[in-house]
RNA sequence: UGCCCGAUAGUAUAAAGGUAGUACAACGGUUUUUGGUACCGUUUGUCUAGGUUCGAAUCCUGGUCGGGCAACCA
């Protein structure tokens, strides 16, 4: 390790704890609630908490927070797990906040004999009025001060299912007056007759997170509790109930969640999506979601990447999409095989080249390789098929592709000259005449020619037809959050375009899921879970760096 | 009008009282059989007003701005 890395605050505090002998072991925890799929903000708290056990040794629990079970489902479960397996991450135990519903409901009675819990009948709309406001007080409801006797016998009353949903609740008797609101006699219990994914018709009645989150900490001796801004006034909550129930102290550090521009990141943001239909599901490859990024074509490796970079503090952030692009690119530029094929076809025919000639070129596969990846084979004829932008009638200045009386390189080819093109009565161009120089064969050029561009091609009788799916982002504002109106409205109406009838090298029949591919200077592709051997579907993960169309802008 | 967090280039993130640095972005250049990659260079910053100090991004006070807090969600 030579590069020296300066450490973020959680890792300040780590290494202070380890360093004073505060605790021997780091451990900490990955707790989502199975309630939709995992998404980049969630990649973030992963890289984060299992890669600091990665660093300082210890480890780190996989703990599904299963307390609500009308939003949870085991579909969740699974899904959750793959996207950590796949992010390169392994937990050390694999735990559910419901395992513990024995030890909490202990946990509460225990609350109940310090007189430190009390069951209260109000309705959820009397407990709200009387909460008070973060301006003024709240006020001690009718039933805050029922004898511990009383509170034991209506909780086990609760606990066996002898009211309905919403009759009572149990709650911590803390302070109604308290300057956080969380510590206004906050809500411990409900009642909820509804099937758990995982304890069944065991319980009717569920803690709330803050009655389980932390005590799920100290069971599982959890050293540092990470988790994001919006629960640093639950930390007075989270502190207060383990002290007062004397167990293990976990400590709980918060960190600023991810915002990534040009997306939304709230679970029910991106549910909304799926059910509505805006996108095809969880993992439609234009979803932030980390299925939708693996369908989309990113790497693990570039994922972990980015989460390293925009770094951990707690300030509120908006990372440009920009950044994540760079860091798939620069995975990709290093791994993805080199191929050509033609997205916006033109016909190219060579007229000085014989035609029922096909002549095998050599192709290396990844200039970027130590072994330039291998080679492969490259059919070339007669005609061919290139891309419809790389001609001119009129070119620009600056322009060093195909015009007419210009020469371009036809990678690892020959080199053409542009002799004469024809139109249709509309105008456009519907094939274009070269003649090619024999002395200018790739790897073997006596001509001493020099041209300024090089562009790909494939042979038309021996292309193979695909589908291709370009994405685009999904909205077309920065912050669709923080924009008037409902966020659906800044939806980019041309967030995919679908390529039908698009040319690929024929080497491509044999393409495979798990090597990614860059179409020579078009961008990064891999194959779509759509595709068949009959179809051929990718997906454009993201487009290589196009200096010439900025420089035309 | 309460409490809690925060504020460093366009975006992120360092600097633990002592030269404001790094990455991405932008801009310019070199190399190149991908207008890609690689490499080199340039521009741009401590919210504000005071105070402490030989010296403040850092410590203190006031202000400003941003975010969070009044779910039987997590």
């Amino acid at each position: 390790m030579s590069e020296e890395r300066s450490l973020n605050f959680i890792e300040e505090i780590i290494e202070n704890d380890l360093n004073s002998g505060k605790y021997a072991t780091l451990i900490t925890r990955f707790p989502p609630e199975p309630n939709g799929y995992l998404h980049i903000g969630h990649a973030k708290a992963i890289c984060l908490n299992f890669g600091l056990t990665k660093k300082y040794g210890g480890y780190t629990n996989l703990r599904f927070d299963d307390t609500n079970p009308v939003t949870e489902k085991t579909e969740y479960v699974n899904s959750q797990q793959e996207d950590i397996k796949w992010l390169g991450f392994q937990w050390k135990n694999e735990l559910y906040t419901s395992d513990y519903f024995d030890t909490l409901y202990d946990y509460a009675v225990d609350l109940i004999k310090k007189d430190l819990a009390y069951v209260d009948h109000s309705t959820a709309e009397e407990i709200a009025a009387l909460k008070g406001t973060p301006t003024e007080p709240g006020i001690g409801s009718t039933y805050r001060n029922r004898s511990v006797e009383e509170n034991l016998d209506l909780f086990s009353r609760m606990k066996n299912g002898e009211f309905e949903d919403g009759i009572c609740t149990l709650r911590a008797k803390i302070d109604m007056a308290s300057p956080n609101m969380l510590m206004r006699d906050p809500i411990l219990y409900r009642i909820k007759h509804a099937a758990h994914h995982r304890t069944g018709d065991k319980w009717c009645i569920y803690p709330m997170y803050d009655f389980a989150h932390g005590q799920s900490d100290s069971m599982e001796t959890i050293t540092h509790s990470i988790c994001t801004l919006e629960y640093v006034s639950h930390r007075e909550l989270y502190d207060w109930l383990i002290e007062k129930l004397g167990i293990f102290p976990s400590k709980q550090y918060e960190f600023a969640r991810l915002n990534l521009s040009y997306t939304v990141m709230s679970k029910r943001k991106l549910l909304q999506l799926v059910n509505e239909d805006f996108v095809s599901g969880w993992n439609d490859p234009r979803m932030p979601t980390i299925s939708g990024l693996r369908r989309r074509g990113y790497t693990p490796e570039s994922i972990r990447e980015f989460c390293d970079r925009i770094g951990i503090a707690k300030r509120e952030n908006l990372i440009e999409l920009g950044l994540l692009e760079f860091c798939v690119r620069e995975h990709l530029n290093k791994t993805a095989t080199r191929v050509m094929a033609v997205l916006d076809p033109i016909k190219l025919v060579i007229t000085n080249y014989q035609k029922d000639q096909t002549e095998i070129l050599i192709g290396e596969n990844n200039p970027e390789a130590e072994d330039k990846g291998g080679t492969r084979e490259i059919p070339f004829s007669n005609e061919l098929w290139i891309e419809r932008e790389d001609f001119m009638e009129e070119p620009a200045k600056k322009w060093f592709r195909l015009a007419p009386g210009s020469m371009v390189r036809l990678k690892h080819a020959y080199i053409v000259k542009c002799e004469d093109f024809k139109k249709d009565a509309e105008g456009n161009v519907t094939e274009i005449h070269c003649t090619y120089i024999p002395d200018t064969k790739s790897g073997a050029d006596t001509s001493g020619i020099n041209v300024k561009g090089t562009i790909h091609w494939v042979s038309r009788q021996h292309a193979k037809n695909a589908e291709i799916r370009l994405y685009d982002r999904l909205f077309t504002v920065e912050s669709p959050d923080a924009e008037e109106g409902d966020f659906k409205d800044y939806l980019n109406p041309n967030s995919i375009e679908v390529i039908k009838q698009a040319y690929i090298e024929p080497y491509m029949s044999n393409a495979s899921k798990d090597i990614r591919y860059q179409f020579i200077r078009k961008g990064y592709y891999c194959l779509d879970d759509d595709s068949t051997p009959e179809l051929l579907i990718f997906n454009r993960t993201v487009s290589l760096k196009d200096a010439w169309a900025k420089t035309n802008k």
